[in-house]
DNA sequence: GCCAACGTTGGC
DNA sequence: GCCAACGTTGGC
């Protein structure tokens, strides 16, 4: 089993939406970047780990914990042309995009800020994209120790 | 709102 | 295949 962080726009989508959607959990469409996509596709398993991290917003940080739902399928949403994220160059006979579901696990006991995060970013985290200045991927892996690491913290407050 | 960093596009 | 221009991300 691997771990992953995703971000999310609270404003567009937070952990209060993902908790709302129960057992049925969330198509996490809308990811347009390759490196998202491949790991998306050739790496997410069904119960996968993920750290759910809040981005652009007043205090960004890991707000809760989610888990990979389903296998990875095509994203339909690249096919509708009323979509936000259409790509007229996926289709349905050869799709460019995945998707997976997410579905809630828990909250953290407090968010841990990317502020707090920081921290460590000479330590035990030094290898999270998120601690590298202008990253802009919006899945990445986390390692296990990284998780034991986020997890760890959120035990210390 | 600003702006640095990044990925993508497209002309050549 | 190069690289400038552009749009987007996301912290601050």
């Amino acid at each position: 089993m691997a771990y992953w962080l995703f971000k999310s726009e609270p404003d567009a989508f937070s952990i209060e939406d993902l908790k709302a959607k129960g057992a049925a959990g969330e198509p996490w469409d809308g990811v347009r970047n390759y490196q998202a996509r491949n790991m998306i596709r050739d790496q997410m398993r069904i119960g996968d780990g993920v750290l759910f991290y809040h981005s652009n917003c007043a205090e960004p940080g890991v707000v809760g914990l989610a888990e990979v739902a389903s296998q990875a399928y095509p994203d339909a949403t690249a096919f509708d042309p009323q979509a936000k994220y259409c790509d007229p160059k996926s289709d349905p006979e050869r799709p460019r995009w995945y998707l997976v579901e997410l579905r809630y696990v828990r909250h953290l006991r407090g968010p841990i800020p990317l502020r707090e995060i920081k921290l460590h970013a000479d330590g035990p985290l030094a290898d999270m994209p998120l601690v590298r200045r202008g990253n802009r991927l919006s899945v990445m892996p986390v390692t296990p120790a990284q998780w034991d690491f986020i997890l760890g913290l959120e035990a210390a407050q």
